[in-house]
DNA sequence: CGTGAGTTTGACCAGATGGTCAAATCAAGA
DNA sequence: TCTTGATTTGACCATCTGGTCAAACTCACG
């Protein structure tokens, strides 16, 4: 492992590659599921060259998550509470759809950990994410409070915008099975759009 | 491995105690994190016993699966195009609603197959559950032509019950996590009945 | 009972997998 | 160019894991 220098110009770049691969290969097939000759080989690193960068899968696992983790929550943080109430939240749920879109493993690789009881990240759900959320139900109770929105259980119009948004980067391939051909993000902006609209308005 | 005559009082015995412990291992860990030793243990056999009653861990995979589909797929086939529109849909929402809570293991079982590309049961999605989806489908277009409910999407509908169904048992860590000790379904069942009430509504 | 089919298991195997290590190679500054 | 630290690798190891097998045991029934 090198010192504890600034990273050389090669630890960068294969720190980078590595995450990149390692990105692929866990949201494909979840941390047990993968091997780490599998993201070798996809970092164009033979196996042990790779264990020089991080010193166990795990490792690369955890530091994957923790590096996404603030990218995965950025559209949240942007709701503000001095913005016009409707139109905040419709913009998170758009930026959210939006990330389904372009960042499908990064959803996938959550999707996995949350589904097996997130063994590797369950502090910083209860920690981070709950601080976060709590922080932004308070917004949306006060829109609620000021007959901006309808009243609704501000968690569950959260978890209801996750997963309406998530679930297409995640059962992407059910999506697909039964769409055919059709491009499922070409349907489902408008969908979710008219539904918040329609659930929102007082 | 036994004949094919009606199965013996043990087989059954044993092949239910096998897809159960399958059940518990495959939903909490995925396909590839599940070891046949962990299932063998779960259902109180030793793993060359088990294997005496299915040929390989794949075996115990598909036959669970398959076995469950039909469970999985049951509200949706009981949605009637003779009852009343937005009483069939809320009440299919109100079982699927019920079977997250119920069985959540089920869920979670597919959900890690899906979120890792279904390997194992992509044909089962393009020709039953798209069969279904798009009978179903038909009907939802119908009752929208009527003027009976809004018109809406009808696949992006249909995803959107899953999405905020299945959310609650698939990702019940992050939901726990942030509900801290209120009863997930307690909340649940009235928001989303709410959403679709007034999204429903022509 | 006795017997044959059904059931169970300890011992074992081959391949996969995470990880180690000493030796070889490379890069860049003095 | 030389030197030193950074980088890379082939060979290797221990463990895990899915699966096999022959021998032992149990059960139902004539």
């Amino acid at each position: 492992m090198p010192k504890d220098r600034a990273p050389t110009r090669i630890q960068k770049k294969n720190r980078a590659a590595i995450l990149e691969a390692a990105l692929n290969v866990f949201s494909a097939h979840g941390f047990r599921g993968a091997t780490v000759d599998q993201i070798a080989a996809e970092a164009g690193l033979s196996k042990p060259n790779l264990l020089y960068y991080f010193p166990s899968k795990e490792a690369i696992h955890t530091a994957l998550l923790s590096g996404l983790l603030d990218t995965w929550l950025a559209p949240l943080h942007e709701l503000d509470a001095d913005g016009d109430p409707m139109e905040e939240i419709l913009s998170y749920i758009r930026r959210k759809l939006q990330m389904s879109r372009e960042l499908p493993r990064e959803s996938r690789l959550f999707a996995n950990e949350l589904v097996q009881g997130a063994p590797r990240i369950h502090e910083a759900l209860s920690n981070d994410l709950k601080a976060l959320v709590d922080d932004k139900t308070t917004i949306l109770t006060q829109w609620m409070d000021e007959g901006k929105i309808a009243r609704l259980h501000p968690y569950h119009l959260i978890f209801s915008i996750w997963a309406l948004t998530q679930h297409y980067a995640d059962f992407d391939v059910q999506v697909r099975a039964i769409l055919g051909n059709e491009d499922p993000f070409a349907g489902a902006e408008p969908f979710i759009d008219t539904l918040y609209r329609k659930l929102l308005t007082p």
